[in-house]
DNA sequence: ATGAAAGCGCTAACAG
DNA sequence: CTGTTAGCGCTTTCAT
């Protein structure tokens, strides 16, 4: 058994109506007489009428439909975001597709040069990898909008929170407990790492408002940003014989992963060593110890985003690229505070 | 300045050839002179062409997009499961939608429905509020795919683990470990539970071959499954003067807030009490104690999806729903093993 | 190997 | 308030 396709002139056929009429009821217009609106209705039942939205798309030039595009939808912090976002677009209208670019450079170009184009009305974007120029060399004009510190005075509008302070404030908050040597885990050698720049400026300008000396031996250099590296990063800072007092950690599951390690070698946290971390994921809400954190608002990362973009599409100019500073908070927990 | 919509006629007119030759090329069909495919794609670069897809997927009557609707993509679980399902799409050329349900019963109806006829191509769902009428009375033809447990004997393909067994053996283990007064968390009263309800059955089971004696008080009814209930559901067990000396949780963020609890009134895990989880997310790998799981093959389960999807597609018939197993295995961490 | 033309299902003018 | 008609941009017979 094939399908029988059933359109728009099948329902006006089995309602004696014109096609123009049953698409007023299915859009809701107004001017439709109750009878023909009920008549029609039951047509619509009667055949299970569905109306194509890739037709519709067509003819609107438009979809309704924008692009999420993150590294990994397994990593907390994006699996967060996109919950969000997803949540954000629908008040809008708009459906959300996800794309994960595993934070490869290639992919990432893939999602920068449009290769959804008339597929998507807009695209918001987290990039990893992906240098300033490549964004520059941009040329699909889908509305965009950038998430992350990737590239300041980029092209585009894109979505911040202020990094350098926020990882001062962090650091600051470390040094007030009277710790003194104060490591960080989480810088990064590719040249693509804005982010991680960021927080370890923000690091350093703490230790020097707070009179401590910077120790090189007391920054830790990591492949990513998951828990297993936090895990290493921590262990090879002890096995080289550096006793921190206190951990900065560039974001949350690096923390959880250097937290493992304290504890499995006998340390206590924060008894022996304060801890903090970045980006607020639920797991440091219920680790033990909680983890003091940043807080950046993701629900105003996600809504500032979507609305940014709405904007963009509804304007159609891509000219005068803004940027949005989003707030975040500096959440003390356990971690620093037993 | 507004668009100048380019589309294959004007890319055939710049290359001097016709629409059909520039399609070939942008198709990559075999059959055309290497001279006028060098010629069309400059044309194509020139331009700066981008296929609309929309029309494409109106003409060939698909989108290659499917949908993946789960509860809420801050659930980890769920976040885990549509990494995979979206990088499997991807290896099949497919790409991923999200539609967020909220677990509200409304809201799964409007998927089930069938809201995005036409848009998507096939639906991967988890449902979790919609009863089995609900999905019997589906008019809509697009194919789908169900995840867990909800109706089994259901009128579509569906992927299960077999919690009965799985939810057995988690608390034989604990049993096996002498321990004699295990608590379970995590039944639900909700009609439309079938998880909780099959866990609860593997966990009677249990009791039963180890010559436990059943015990209701140790049964902890919750309202949903986040860390916050499993934290509240443990206090609460506590607080009846109940002492289990095992706990056998219905998910991981159950198991970790029942530990946090635990931990913050100063027993020890898994010395006074061992604990044990289901869905082997990644946080309880890193919790301290790691936390002894079942862990179902997510990968598994989403290739699996995918494929039965994609299967659906091609064939069409909506005719004899399958069901597949998926291989679970009982990951022992250090809550049971200290 | 390439061209001409039909039409996917819908919405938006424009009539009436 | 409702009907007629013309495409949206593409793929796809059918020719050549």
């Amino acid at each position: 058994m094939d399908k029988p396709r059933v359109g728009l002139k099948d329902v006006a056929r089995l309602a004696g109506v014109s096609v123009k009429t049953v698409s007023n009821v299915v859009n809701g217009y107004v001017h439709v007489t109750p009878a023909t609106r009920t008549r029609v209705q039951a047509a619509i039942q009667e055949l299970n009428y569905r109306p194509n939205l890739s037709a519709r798309n067509l003819r609107q030039g438009r979809t309704g439909i924008i692009a999420l595009a993150v590294p990994e939808l397994d990593i907390p912090y994006f699996a967060e975001l996109a919950h969000f976002v997803v949540a954000c677009a629908e008040e809008r209208g708009l459906t959300v597709l996800i794309d994960q670019t595993g934070a490869s450079r290639e992919r990432e170009q893939l999602v920068a040069e449009g290769f959804r184009a008339h597929l998507i009305d807009g695209l918001i974007f987290s990039p990893l990898a992906l240098t300033a120029e490549d964004l520059a060399a941009r040329m699909d004009d889908t509305p965009m909008v950038l998430l992350g510190e990737r590239v300041s005075e980029g092209p585009a509008d894109h979505i911040v929170v202020d990094n350098v302070a926020a990882a001062r404030e962090a650091t600051l908050h470390l040094a007030s407990l009277g710790r003194r040597r104060i490591a960080a885990i989480g810088a990064q050698d590719d040249v693509a790492a804005e982010t991680s720049r960021l927080r370890l400026a923000g690091y350093h300008r703490a230790l020097e408002e707070a009179g401590l000396p910077a120790d090189d031996r007391l920054v830790v250099y990591v492949e990513a940003y998951h828990r297993a590296d936090g895990a290493r990063a921590m262990a090879t800072l002890l096995d080289a014989g550096q006793r921190p007092d206190a951990v900065f950690c560039f974001n949350d599951p690096l923390a959880l992963g250097a937290l493992r390690t304290l504890l499995e070698r006998g340390h206590t946290v924060p008894g022996d060593v304060a801890l903090a971390g970045f980006d607020d994921i639920e797991d440091g809400r219920y680790s033990t110890p909680t983890l003091t954190t940043v807080s950046p608002d993701k629900q105003a990362i996600a809504s500032q985003a979507v609305d940014l973009l709405v904007d963009r599409m509804a304007k159609g100019s891509q000219a005068g690229a803004r940027e949005i500073y989003v707030p975040y908070k500096l959440v003390i927990r356990e971690s620093t505070n037993g």
